[in-house]
DNA sequence: AGCCATGCACCG
DNA sequence: CGGTGCATGGCT
C-alpha cells in the first residue's frame, strides 16, 4: 500500500528479498540475515564481538549492554582469565565436564548458572551472543517495545534504509518463533533502534524490569533470542557509584 | 556532544 | 482507552 517498506515475515524467513530498503552487501556484512554465511565469517563476527566495535567508546557501554564475553567462555569450558567481571568463586555450576555435555539443568535458583545454562544452550546450537540487554521498564512496559543500542543496532541487524523498518523473524531454544518489527525513529540527528513485538518472548521467559533479553546469531545468519533473569554480573553494569562530596 | 530511557501528544 | 511516533531530559 501506500506504505514503503512494509516488509512481511515471509519474505525475511523464506529468503530475504527486503528488494529497496536493505542493501544486500551492507546485510551480508552485518551477517544477520538469512544469507548463507560461510564459517570464517562467522569467526570474524564473533571476533568483532570481542571487540565491541563502534569507534571511540569502547570502555562501558551506557546502562544494560554488555557483551558477555565472560559467560559465553564459561560456557565453552575455558577460563575466563580476562576481566573482574564474574565471581570465579562460584565453584562451577553449570559449567560442562570435559565431554561437553552439560550436566543438569542449572540451579533455578542461581542466576550464575542459569546464564552459564543459556549460554551452553545458545553454543550448542551454533549460535553466537550479539548482544545482551537488561530491560528497562519501558521496555517491559511498552509492550516489547525494545531499545537496541545504536553501535549494535548499525553493526548486527539490518540495515534500514526507512523509518518504519522491516519485519525479522527469530526462534528460541524451545522451537518457538517469533516475528519483530526492526524500526527506527529520527532522534536529533541521529536514530534510535528499536525492536517491536517482544512481548511474547518477555512472556515466555516471565522477563521483569532488570532480566536480561539475550541475542544471538547463527552462521546462515539467523536470529536466535532468549531471556534469563540477572544475575550478579548483570547487576554490576548499574554499580550505583556516588560521588564523594569534593569538601565535604 | 551523543545516546538512550521515558514522558507525552496525537491518532485509531 | 490503547498504541504509535516524537521530543525532551538525564546521564555518560
Amino acid at each position: 500500500m501506500a506504505e514503503p517498506g512494509r516488509i512481511d515475515a515471509g519474505a525475511f524467513a523464506s529468503g530475504l528479498q527486503l528488494s529497496g530498503l536493505i542493501d544486500p552487501a551492507a546485510a551480508a556484512a552485518a551477517g544477520f540475515p538469512h544469507m548463507p554465511l560461510d564459517p570464517s565469517t562467522a569467526q570474524l563476527l564473533l571476533s568483532g564481538l570481542a571487540q565491541q566495535p563502534g569507534g571511540g567508546q569502547p570502555g562501558q557501554p551506557g546502562a544494560g549492554l554488555f557483551l558477555n564475553s565472560a559467560a559465553l567462555a564459561a560456557a565453552l569450558g575455558q577460563a575466563a582469565g580476562a576481566g573482574g567481571l564474574d565471581g570465579s568463586g562460584d565453584g562451577g555450576d553449570g559449567e560442562l565436564g570435559p565431554d561437553g555435555e552439560p550436566k543438569a539443568p542449572a540451579d533455578p535458583n542461581d542466576p550464575e548458572a542459569v546464564a552459564a545454562a543459556l549460554a551452553a544452550r545458545i553454543a550448542a546450537v551454533g549460535a553466537a551472543v550479539i548482544f545482551e540487554k537488561s530491560l528497562t521498564a519501558s521496555d517491559v512496559s511498552g509492550g516489547g517495545r525494545v531499545v537496541v543500542p545504536k553501535s549494535v543496532a548499525e553493526q548486527y541487524f539490518p540495515k534500514l534504509e526507512q523509518p518504519s523498518g522491516v519485519t525479522i523473524s527469530a526462534s528460541d531454544l524451545d522451537g518457538r518463533t517469533y516475528t519483530f518489527k526492526w524500526r527506527f525513529w529520527v532522534n536529533n540527528s541521529s536514530r534510535m533502534y528499536l525492536l517491536e513485538g517482544a512481548g511474547e518472548l518477555h512472556r515466555n521467559y516471565g522477563l521483569e524490569v532488570g532480566d536480561v533479553m539475550v541475542f544471538a546469531q547463527k552462521p546462515d545468519g539467523s536470529l536466535v533470542v532468549a531471556g534469563r533473569v540477572a544475575n550478579k554480573s548483570d547487576l554490576i553494569k548499574k554499580a550505583p557509584i556516588k560521588r564523594p562530596p569534593p569538601n565535604a
